[in-house]
DNA sequence: TTGACATTTAGCTATATAACTAAACAATAC
DNA sequence: GTATTGTTTAGTTATATAGCTAAATGTCAA
């Protein structure tokens, strides 16, 4: 049992919560989509998931070469948590225009976004 | 409105979890109290209390000299976090314990309690 | 099998935070 | 008023964390 200051820890990161937010409101989410979303290295956004994987909120599944995460399903008290954070978070504005964003992400596949990424990074050299 | 991170920054402090654990339990909690249970300077407990404060967790009030610490009444979003955290308090052995340990503190009054802290303090030197 | 590419891990730096001590502030008691 | 005492603020130090880049790992595809 994770005590609950931990589990607060984990929480306690707004990039953390963005990609919470996410995850609450599609059902999963490639690695590559996160991290073009957040806008921080690879390295990074690998990092804040598994700070909430081993906080046991998330959960990954590999396909391929591509990796995405879901929400973990939650046990009843985690269930109150998970409640508490989809009200604050529509109540979040900043997050909601975030959200946004994310919809113009995951409207590309990880092929085709992963494509365009390269493009990008070869174009700004 | 405060936003979820920062909510759960203010409670991702195993000290400030006790502290709220402490005040789930038992009406208010004067500072001595509260610094004397926890084991650390008043110094340090006043900060963590402030941040508590500050989350809009806590509220204080002045009776003389003493200062004293209770929960907020929590908005209807922050209830089911609230819900939330004495769930997973009782569900952590380390906060239980603890928390007889604060029932001894909360037997004397502040005035007897500061009498004997000053006691001890005298004697170790 | 080799090469390309997605993700994670390692190593680093800058910033944030928790603890302490000492000084400042606030309120009571003489 | 002045002394005393409880609490907070300031200033310091040690540790933790978020971000980066580069190297390592694992997977697909030619």
């Amino acid at each position: 049992m994770i005590p609950p200051d931990e589990t607060c820890k984990a929480l306690a990161d707004r990039n953390r919560m963005r990609i919470l937010t996410g995850l609450l409101n599609h059902n999963d989410l490639c690695a590559c989509q996160i991290n073009e979303w957040l806008a921080v290295s690879g390295a990074t956004a690998s990092k804040h998931l598994g700070i909430l994987i081993r906080a046991d909120l998330i959960q990954s599944r590999k396909e391929g070469r591509w990796v995405f995460y879901k929400m973990k399903k939650a046990d009843p008290i985690n269930k109150k948590l998970m409640l508490w954070i989809k009200e604050t978070v529509s109540g979040d504005p900043d997050l909601q225009r975030d959200l946004k964003q994310l919809r113009k992400v995951t409207s590309c596949s990880p092929n085709k976004l992963r494509e365009r990424q390269r493009k990008e990074a070869a174009a700004c050299c």
